[in-house]
DNA sequence: CTGAGTGCAAAACATTTGCAATGTT
DNA sequence: AACATTGCAAATGTTTTGCACTCAG
């Protein structure tokens, strides 16, 4: 047996990959976004699309956004809105069971389990027939030292 | 005894006695100001500037922006950002031991008692460091209705 | 009278969109 | 060649700001 075709979005890390399930779709795949997808498969951590655009050479932050629009709906990145400023992009793979903070003050951000959530979220579903997602829009706060020094 | 004077933010909700708060900090209350603080005062519910700014007549919303961010720094009002949207403003009074639910899809928001999120509140002081604050940026998820039907 | 408040136009900011030029298949 | 993609400029939506004018104390 050889390349078994996983169709999951871990799968879609490596950019020939990930041009390949574009093409299927129907769209094409030029040098742009082929270092689009390069840079995407080069962040270790979540990033802005304009410093996605400015690690890029002549590419335009317009495109950038087009670019990681498509590249969601294929579900290859996800965009998480912080409290104020731009959204920023992570690769799916990283793992959908985490849930980010920031803080309000300071805007850094930090990374937790989403099953702190679990309890929150049985109680909305049961009592509230709302389904939380805490994976979209960050959960705000403030981080110890800002929270000391107000 | 006559009026005994609280100093709480409850007690803010007569136009006449925010006003006289405005003045002690030093500022002017003419009839632009004296027209919102009634304007706020009738509001049942949680509005936007914009619509708070069209509720009257002739009166900017760069005004009411501004009116409310005073209001606020005296406490009278706060103001809650929902997913996508403006942010919405609601008299303190109105209790800050509530939270806001708001559905992606459909743009509903329902609030639900602080408690709901007591364990997650808990977990994160303790473990990450934390200080939750659920009450300036809205809690977002999606209303059983919307996620039945995605 | 003098500083505070107001309307308006313009800026700010993140994101989207229309369009003409260009590139991909 | 046909159509998708790109850059750029302009629009979007929300909120803020500069400035000249008006008003409150």
């Amino acid at each position: 047996m050889t390349t078994v075709r996983r169709r999951h979005a871990g799968d879609l890390v490596d950019p020939v990959a990930i041009a390949a399930r574009l093409r299927e779709e129907g769209h094409t795949v030029g040098k742009t976004r082929a270092a689009i997808l390069e840079a995407v498969r080069g962040k270790q951590r979540a990033f802005t699309a304009e410093e996605l655009a400015e690690s890029l050479d002549d590419v335009h932050v317009s495109t950038v956004y087009r670019t990681l629009g498509l590249l969601e709906e294929i579900g290859v990145v996800r965009h998480i809105h912080l409290s104020h400023g731009p959204a920023i992009y992570e690769r799916t793979a990283v793992s959908s069971d985490i849930r980010h903070l920031v803080c309000e003050s300071c805007g850094r951000h930090v990374a937790v389990p989403r099953r702190v959530f679990d309890t929150a979220r049985r109680t909305l579903e049961r009592d509230y027939d709302f389904v939380l997602d805490g994976s979209h829009f960050a959960i705000v706060g403030r981080c110890r030292s800002c929270a000391e020094s107000p």
